[in-house]
DNA sequence: CAAAAAAGTGAACATTGTTTGCTTTTTGAA
DNA sequence: TTCAAAAAGCAAACAATGTTCACTTTTTTG
């Protein structure tokens, strides 16, 4: 909308903003290998074949490129979402593959999912100034539509609170996208059950949501 | 069982367990307040007036120090699960009783909680070797008796597949647990719902894991 | 009581994110 | 084309971190 958002780039901001994508991509690449503790400047800084200081010509700080590789991420689960083709006649599925689909991302990506949710823990009770347009808020809108569906098919309790069902829903996956990244072994071999493939566990957790929320 | 267990300690062995104590206490408080993030051991060390070297007399690294506040976390929520009434007529209302109370205990301590879960990303697949006596087990192994019970008292379905509908459980609570913890506003103000306490949406979420247990 | 072990200290090391002068390169108008 | 200003880049330094080391002091023990 504004001058600077529409304004045809020139060449020395082309460059500027390929060594920005240089840097993410370094970033992701490490990132996606040995995840957050593995990140450092110097490193990126080595990768690039740039002084560490470089870095800080395009970046406030590394929080500030780490929220950008979430950003980017939560893009990531965006998409797959987005793309769930949802049938009213298949509703059911729909809502299974909605959490199976998050989940997976998130698997498919362990490092990342960890960061994106490492955020500092917020005592204060004060809400953390989200913007609704970050993807993440995306997603989570995308759950939320899928629950009153639900609802307005008749699939779903008729009393339910669309919001916060569709907030424990979201919940649920994020434990179980943790539980399995952190501890693999929890919902798998620990029992002494590897018969049991990870792809089971989560389509039987998304079954036991959905029966919860089944009219 | 060992000798060294059993042995009546001496007045050294009762002081070093003291300064011991004190550290962990200290680490404790630190914790509390500023979580992880705010817990160095120069801090620690000038909390209780010792060098930070003497840190390491006690414990071996910072990480063995925080493991042991983590089991001690894991200890209280055990505690408190442990303590709830099972009466078998009132089984719904034990059910999500371990839920709920497995959650607010959570979020008493929202740091350990988080740090509890922080360890590094297992991307290996290889069983973390948790030992199955440790307290974070033995709760889990309360959750797995609770959903067995269900089933044999014919209330939750008999084709349940009790390790997995456990887990998925414990998963689901753990996601509100951080969720809350880490965005107290989506789970509250973001929606444009501060009449919903956190008391009641933890129990909507209880309800609704219950249900997808029924028979 | 003396030797050995343990507790404790303060300085040092390596590694972090970040800042600061300084040099080099690029830009944009006279 | 020229030349000052702006941007990009670098090496060194700073502060804070976990950890180690050499050393002293205290305590235990035969």
């Amino acid at each position: 909308m504004s001058d600077a958002a529409t304004h045809t780039p020139t060449p020395a901001e082309r460059r500027r903003h390929r060594v920005r994508q240089t840097i993410l991509d370094a970033a992701e690449r490490v990132f996606a290998e040995d995840g957050e503790a593995g990140l450092s400047i110097r490193r990126l800084a080595d990768e690039i074949d740039y002084s560490p200081g470089a870095i800080y010509k395009y970046f406030e700080s590394k929080q500030e490129l780490v929220d950008e590789l979430k950003e980017a991420f939560f893009a990531r689960i965006l998409d797959r979402v987005e793309d769930l083709p949802d049938d009213p006649d298949r509703f059911l599925l729909y809502a299974r593959k909605c959490m199976t689909t998050y989940i997976h991302t998130a698997l498919d990506r362990p490092h990342h999912y960890a960061a994106a949710f490492s955020g500092e823990v917020n005592m204060t009770n004060t809400p953390l100034n989200l913007s609704p347009f970050s993807n993440r808020m995306k997603a989570f809108g995308i759950l939320q539509a899928m629950v009153n569906g639900g609802v307005t098919l008749g699939i779903f309790r008729a009393d339910l609170d669309v919001d916060l069902a569709a907030k424990s829903l979201w919940a649920s996956c994020h434990g179980v996208a943790l539980l399995m990244t952190h501890m693999p072994d929890l919902p798998l071999a620990f029992v002494g059950r590897p018969d049991v493939s990870q792809t089971e566990f989560i389509e039987a957790h998304a079954d036991l949501i959905v029966r919860g929320l089944l009219a």
